[in-house]
DNA sequence: GCCT
DNA sequence: CAGTACG
DNA sequence: AGGCCGCTACTG
């Protein structure tokens, strides 16, 4: 926590950024709880030096707004309190539009040095780093004519109405490194303004949105009561009825009805709405929040690694909301809205939103340490526990485990083929295997069924490992557990596809089998070892065992959650209902099986939409 | 970490 | 029993 | 404050 924050703030108190904008900086600042100050980011970081925006509304009164103030102010701009012919960029909120700014400046046009830019465009220059060409289509304010406002600016000019009006000019030369070069970003940023729903209102100027309405008065309101007061007033007034923010709030909020539609179901439904397996994956399409999730995926590895399971599972949950969500989330607000996103992870996703980093993730990777037990803990047979004591005994290598330490036979081939197991399986090889296992099966008895699951079953085009169902019609586990234990398995080994036996299922209970199979010949996975599982199902069980075994585990558990929570209980042999659960979610009774053997029954049951294996991925 |  | 592994 | 999947299954 010490790296970036030392370059600004180690030797004094946060710099000031401008004498027009410092008070109420620290006023708008003031007022909020958590992060409290605005810090600057490294000097080369900051792409808006020497830029002076304006806003319109002017106002941090608006969380959504204040925030685009506070980051732009981060990375260098200055907030104008006024409105001056200094200001290099006008940042309107998506809300107002051409015609009202002028009405509200009293001017009849726009001096063509100043640009008018959309509320999107501090994010979008933040996320790339660069300054970027205020005239893109993706920044464009209602009712303002690029072409008219800025007539025959070609190329070669283009750009100049930044450099108009530069800072002092002892600032701007201490920087000529400075990327103002719009011409550099011919293209639109890829995917960001066609997926983000706030821009399409540019996309439909001729039918605004009704709400836009209540936004629309408010600001003429504000306007109206600006023109009697001092700005600098305007901050001070918190006992003002501030009419303008409280119904405009929704306005801000980006279109998409997903919370509103949430509030408008129904009690039951809003509350199923929270668990991930009612939710299909939506994952084909493109995200918005791919950016976003890389890094909230990095941090939850990062908990998994030093042991912190609970956070590393809201992570998790938090990153599977994000990735059904259609819509970029920008601002804590939007994603606070979301489920499974409390004000820790919501601010996480804004400062993520809008650097394309996370500070405390760089500080994480940076512990070398952590790199050990990451490694440690990726060995078949070793957890968390484990690791630890390795590092914490001094280990630092594989081969000094071997050497040093004392390691179970399931360790030691873990460590023998680390570099196999932890290798992704290509879909026709976990295909290859299935069919081995299923042939060999077959050859002793062909009523024997084989059913590939996990992430094969998902659709997956690789997997970590391969999944077999072994069950047979009308028949109960001792017998499928004899055939595997007295028939398979030893054949296999004798075949050579099986290679070792992590963990079997004792002769007279149990139900899986763990071991690592390998694929003779010349394929270029020849001599690979995988980790294959073996699942051993009695015929009425097999839909329950279906859903186990193909997961995944978040959906899993997700599901089995809902069953407790509606009074019942699911597993990998059935659907239970009718138990009877003590303090907590303790259960005291059984319960009485609802169904085992079909899949889409225990759905039905459950209330929860059918959806196939492809889209059971949270 | 989030949720009740 | 704790630890690990499985989805 | 306390739960967060399974009274999962297997190992040592």
């Amino acid at each position: 926590m010490s790296r970036a924050d030392s370059s600004d703030t180690a030797k004094g108190p946060p710099p000031l950024v401008t004498t027009s904008s410092s008070a109420v900086t620290k006023k708008a600042v003031g007022k909020r709880k958590r992060d409290s100050e605005i810090r600057l980011v490294p000097d080369d970081q900051r792409i808006f030096k020497s830029q002076r925006f304006y806003f319109f509304p002017n106002s941090d009164k608006h969380p959504a707004r204040k925030l685009r103030i506070a980051k732009a102010i981060e990375f260098g701009a200055t907030w104008e309190s006024e409105f001056n012919e200094s200001v290099t960029h006008i940042v309107a909120d998506k809300s107002m539009d051409y015609g009202l700014l002028l009405k509200y400046l009293k001017k009849d046009a726009l001096p063509p040095h100043i640009a008018l830019v959309s509320e999107n465009y501090p994010a979008e220059c933040i996320t790339f780093c660069r300054l970027l060409d205020p005239r893109q289509p993706q920044f464009k304010v209602r009712g303002y004519d690029l072409s008219a406002a800025a007539p025959p600016i070609s190329s070669a000019s283009s750009d100049r109405s930044l450099k108009l009006k530069p800072a002092p000019d002892s600032v701007r030369a201490r920087q000529p490194e400075t990327p103002v070069q719009d011409d550099r970003v011919p293209e639109s940023p890829p995917t960001v303004s066609t997926e983000d729903g706030e821009g399409e209102e540019d996309r439909n100027p001729s039918a605004p949105p009704i709400e836009s309405t209540a936004e629309f008065d408010a600001a003429l309101k504000q306007a109206r009561d600006l023109r009697h007061v001092p700005l600098d007033m305007e901050e001070d007034s918190g006992s003002r009825p501030t009419s303008s923010d409280g119904p405009a709030t929704d306005d801000e909020r980006p279109p998409a009805g997903s919370e509103l539609d949430r509030r408008k179901k129904g009690k039951a439904q809003n509350y199923q709405a929270k668990f991930q397996c009612m939710h299909k994956h939506t994952g084909s399409d493109e995200n918005p929040n791919v950016g976003t999730i890389a890094i909230l995926q990095q941090m939850a590895e990062y908990y998994n690694q030093v042991g912190d399971e609970w956070r590393t599972r809201a992570y998790r949950k938090a990153i599977s909301t994000l990735r059904n969500h259609p819509t970029k989330v920008w601002t804590r607000e939007e994603a606070l809205a979301l489920p499974q996103i409390g004000g820790r992870l919501a601010s996480k996703i804004e400062e993520i939103a809008y650097t394309n980093r996370l500070r405390r993730l760089d500080n994480a990777k940076a512990e070398p340490q952590d790199q050990v037990l990451q490694t440690f803990m990726q060995v078949y047979g070793a957890g968390f526990a484990q690791a630890s004591k390795w590092v914490n005994a001094g280990y630092t290598t594989l081969d000094e485990l071997v050497e040093k330490a004392e390691l179970t036979p399931n360790q030691r081939i873990g460590i023998d083929h680390y570099a196999d197991f932890n290798s992704r399986i290509p879909r026709a090889e976990v295909e290859q295997h299935g069919n081995a296992v299923r042939k060999a099966l077959h050859k002793i008895d062909p009523a024997f069924d084989v059913i590939v699951g996990g992430s094969y079953r998902r659709g997956a085009k690789d997997s970590g490992d391969i999944d077999c169902i072994i069950t047979r019609p009308n028949t109960d586990l001792p017998h499928i557990r004899q055939v595997v234990l007295d028939q398979l398995v030893p054949k296999l080994f004798a075949k050579r596809f099986l290679m070792a036996e992590l963990a079997a299922t004792s002769r007279d209970d149990g139900s899986k089998w763990h071991g690592a199979s390998c694929i003779a010949g010349s394929s270029s996975s020849t001599g690979i070892w995988r980790r294959i599982d073996l699942l051993l199902v009695p015929s009425d069980e097999l839909g329950a065992a279906l859903i186990y075994f193909t997961g995944n585990d978040i959906f899993n558990r997700s599901l089995r959650l809902l069953a407790s929570t509606k009074g019942m209980r699911l597993n990998q042999r059935g659907l239970y209902k009718d138990v009877i659960r003590g303090k907590g979610r303790e259960k005291l009774s059984e319960g009485t099986l609802v169904e085992g053997r079909d899949e889409k029954r225990i759905f039905e049951v459950l209330g929860v939409p059918w959806r196939p294996p492809e889209h059971r991925i949270c």
